[in-house]
DNA sequence: GTCTATAACGAGATAGAC
DNA sequence: GTCTATCTCGTTATAGAC
């Protein structure tokens, strides 16, 4: 299942073949089918939790490491740029590819991915209102945040460049900081 | 044509079958063969062609509607909520699909993908520049500005929602603005 | 539970009559 | 230039020995 997760993360969930799976996990197709009896759908659909899952993890644990908002935000840009960069430009959002392809195709995909876009903007969402944002101006940017993070990477990976994702960050952090009450008036 | 780039926008480019574009646009495989000799890849690239020059002109007419950057960039985002919504939300972004699934896997797919950014970028640079932006913060936000566009052009397909690109507009226009000369200090 | 073999089907691509 | 028929290969999924 983890090899079925990298997979999807860098070629989405049509190019991804059963057999493909098989081969980099080193289990046998009929194996997989004995434990995912729904196939590929139901394979797929684990996946992306299992992704979902574990990049909630690093994203709870970055957002943590620092006390601003905005500070964290740039952090959670820089590690992801050099998480790209380090792979090569394939190892993007999780989920994002898949995603676009099963909108209105593949429910059980489709699920799953807004789920963990869901989870992903809650942790984002209470990082804000302890940052002291009010709770509307915190549920409204935690959206955006995520959305720009995610085009960025899709940037990242065309350009081959870290600079998208930089740049993300640093207009993230400005945007946050514009609506945080000012310490000193 | 049309018919390939309107399923590579809504399945991306894996999904998409020779078959189902012929059987789609009403011609015949041999025929598309015949025109596209270079097989699934050249006629994909082209279609991005096609839909990257036709977005350029939309987006270009509705920056050109209002003055303000900011206020240009909202009704951009509005036009492509409206129009997402009515299409059942599953007319997105017309390259992100293909291009997520092409990266590190098939060049030309992704050299199209990534040109039609450029171009789009180009465009809005240039509105912020009208703006009185300095040249380097227009470079940096028209960047931003695209990303952030189409990131929550997936969050709304997931969440059926119009909500994540209107948010994405209102902030959009605040972050522009906080880099804008004020005009009444 | 694990593996091999294969069924049933669709993919991209091509040949050749018209 | 257009169409039909077909080739070859890979796909998801299953059957059944072990």
């Amino acid at each position: 299942m983890r090899s079925a997760a990298r997979l999807l993360r860098t070629q989405g969930y049509e190019a991804t073949g059963m057999k493909e799976i098989a081969r980099h996990s080193g289990a046998t197709l009929g194996s997989i089918y004995h434990f995912f009896p729904g196939g590929k759908q139901e394979l797929g659909a684990e996946a992306i939790r299992h992704s979902d899952s574990e990049f909630a993890a690093a994203l709870a644990a970055t957002l943590e490491r620092h006390p601003d908002p905005g500070q964290a935000i740039i952090a959670c840009t820089r590690l992801l740029a050099a998480e790209l960069a380090e792979s090569g430009w394939v190892c993007g959002c999780p989920v994002s590819a898949a995603a676009l392809e099963s909108v209105g195709r593949t429910p059980g995909i489709e699920g799953a991915a807004a789920r963990a876009f869901e989870q992903w903007r809650e942790l984002v969402y209470r990082k804000l209102r302890h940052g002291g944002l009010s709770e509307r101006n915190a549920r409204e940017l935690a959206v955006t945040v995520l959305n720009t993070t995610n085009g960025a990477l899709l940037a990242c990976q065309l350009a081959r460049s870290q600079t998208p994702l930089l740049t993300a960050g640093k207009h993230l952090a400005r945007l946050v900081s514009s609506y945080q009450p000012k310490e000193k008036p």
